[in-house]
DNA sequence: AAGTTTACCTTATAATATCAGGTATTTTCT
DNA sequence: AGAAAATACCTGATATTATAAGGTAAACTT
């Protein structure tokens, strides 16, 4: 399915999504035309979805996170899934299978903020809340 | 701290972190020269941490994924972390305030393969594992 | 009020990407 | 089996983009 260029490439640019394609080319021993062209590919078959900045939530003044499980209440499931939506505060969020249907993360500045924003959505659900203490393993692509 | 401009650049390349210097430029514009400047402030000022593909896990063949709480048994926490991070089936793991002391996320490419999986750590913690039926909301940046 | 810093500009040069055209190898079809 | 087509690569020319150098105006500092 994915070759060892293709894996190679993928590599790179996980790594630096900005190096550039004569770079990459040197890297895997091809030439620039033929990244450009396993590029392309990779993209047109949906495995590159997309390229991305991280940003760094601390340096934006988030120091911390939390993880917050939430089940809605009965006939409050879609309004719960709109409002954690549109809160730009909530930076991931997965419906899951189980009582608690939503596991979202959310940025906050300060312990004092996580009720501010929780507040929002206590009528509609009930939530429970851990806090972040490390981070073990940062977003990581699926192995290949 | 960040003003207009900043805010206008980082949204550009968290769409698309490949754009080029000169079509940013355009778009906010100012000078390439300048856009480069910013780009390089905003790098060492540690908000930009990095450029990074977005990788369909779908499309190399991980259809689902779980989230995993983990519990290690008393005396294995710093064993269970470390095969969590050396687990490439693990795509992100936070450590956390509370009883579960680990929220992992699991790329399956079926629902057998969960098992095989949580059987690595199975001796060394409790788990309880949730299926993800969806994403409401995908990694996103914190607000800016 | 003079000096310094900052954030920008323009222009020239260097680096990179893309395009066009060609070749060898493998796959497909008759 | 042999012809045709497709694939994956190459090189070299051209177009695009990035960077470096040098300069200006405004704002802040002493």
């Amino acid at each position: 399915m994915l070759d060892q260029v293709d894996q190679s490439i993928l590599r790179h640019l996980v790594e630096n999504a900005r190096m550039s394609i004569k770079e990459i080319a040197q890297q895997v021993g091809l030439s620039s035309p033929s990244i450009s062209d396993r590029i392309r590919r990779l993209e047109e078959r949906g495995i590159i979805r997309g390229y991305t900045l991280d940003i760094d939530p601390k340096a934006l003044g988030f120091p911390l996170q939390a993880i917050v499980h939430i089940r809605p209440l009965p006939g409050k499931l879609h309004a719960v899934q709109q409002l954690i939506e549109e809160l730009a505060a909530f930076g991931e969020c997965d419906k899951v299978t189980g009582d608690d249907c939503y596991f979202a993360r959310l940025y906050i500045r300060s312990i004092e903020e996580l009720d501010t924003i929780l507040n929002k959505i206590v009528e509609k659900a009930e939530t429970r809340t851990s806090i972040v203490k490390s981070q073990p393993v940062l977003r990581r692509p699926p192995p290949f």
